[in-house]
DNA sequence: AAAGATGGTAAGTAAGCACTTACTTCGAGG
DNA sequence: CCTCGAAGTAAGTGCTTACTTACCATCTTT
């Protein structure tokens, strides 16, 4: 087998093994095994198991995609459709948490083992996502059509309703048992609450006084399915 | 120093290394050194590492109080004051994680690890949230106050909010550079987005039909402070 | 066919690991 | 004073770990 094949294999059953049992519970013999080769083919790749770590990490970055999740919503942005702006970005991330649950695991590692990846993923993706959501959350303020309420709380609460489910789905409640929906469904709901909160809607609110797009394409009112 | 206060020593110093290293990356000796005693004084006391492991998750699930949530907004709940009722949760939830950070490192590490605390975790306190958080829900989506949305997708979307906003603040962003808020303002914040969302209230919701303590209590609107 | 790069391994090594053994110290009770 | 159990340790034991060395086999190039 050619040399970049080699590598790329170990590398992909490494981070299998690492997602699972973390940096210091896997074995370079264990990842020769799985890969099927002898642990020194593991260190002609890798010089140290420590640069097998941090070039997953890099592979994770980079090749794995990890498209700017702003792509994810550009157009809704654009005619400032806030429905599908909440709703696809959440429905992106979960899905990509769903294809990839390695990613959410190993992200969770670095995090508890204060790896450098953690603060990198924090200085880039996340601080991204709160600036370019928060900017197009303080966007529609001033169009008067979200309350003045802190963006940076707003984006956690979101944020924090998409992640949170992901890492149920991946880490907590792998069989669904207390709540098994489709991320279509679940990325509605959790936009449906964002907007619009839990409580029922007591008067038509037909008297809007600036037409937005969101107006537009909001929904009468969802129903339980 | 006689043997229970030694043993609940080493228990607290192990506890203190694992939520940090977890169970892997600690080693016998590290926690010897740091309870400034020999490593045969922790087999002496905890027959393997693993013994020492359940000990601790058996200390932090019973001794370490974690009392029922419910307990927090039993009020609230008899009274129906909506707005107590999440915010009480959501601070005594939040306050807890603060006070306690190795309760959420020792969680996140053992369902990555996929041992057993997690489940046994997930079957009592989490469960029995959904239980009776959603039972709260739909008491008052009978009463007309609450829309008709799955109530296992509310208490997700509330509990992500909190456990995201924690899970934050001791894991990701200690320094809490791109959030810093009070526990207090962070539970009303959420608390208000979960009730009535982000969008601006555009008509005066003058014509409750079901008068109830939700609406009495509910504040003109939150302002940016 | 010689030379050498390439992909691969068997068999190490030194350090680190969980856990043990054989021993000391010391304060209380008869 | 002596004994006896509890608190404590120094120095292992055998196994595992990350990492190395020395060596093979098979192509390609000249």
């Amino acid at each position: 087998m050619p040399g970049e094949e080699r590598r790329l294999q170990i590398l992909k059953v490494a981070m299998r093994l690492f997602s699972h049992r973390g940096f210091r519970g896997t074995t370079t013999k264990e990842i020769a095994a799985a890969a099927g080769v002898s642990e020194a083919m593991v260190f002609r790749h890798f010089a140290t198991k420590e640069d097998l770590y941090t070039a997953i990490l890099d592979y994770k970055a980079c090749a794995s995609g990890m498209q700017n999740p702003r792509d994810l919503v550009a157009d809704a942005i654009r005619v400032k459709d806030d429905r599908a702006v909440f709703e696809g970005l959440a429905h992106g991330l979960m899905c990509h948490h769903q294809n990839d649950t390695e990613f959410l695991r190993l992200l969770t590692h670095s995090a508890l083992e204060e790896h450098q990846l953690a603060d990198m993923f924090w200085e880039t993706t996340v601080r991204g996502m709160y600036n370019f959501l928060g900017a197009y959350i303080r966007e529609r303020q001033h169009d008067g059509v979200f309350a003045e309420v802190d963006t940076a709380i707003v984006v956690r609460s979101f944020v924090g309703m998409i992640i949170h489910h992901s890492l149920n789905n991946t880490l907590w409640d792998k069989q669904r048992r207390i709540l098994n929906i489709s991320n279509e469904r679940a990325a509605k709901e959790f936009t449906n609450i964002l907007l619009y909160g839990i409580t029922s809607p007591v008067a038509s609110q037909t008297k809007d006084k600036k037409k937005s797009v969101a107006a537009k394409t909001r929904p009468g009112r969802r129903a339980k399915n």
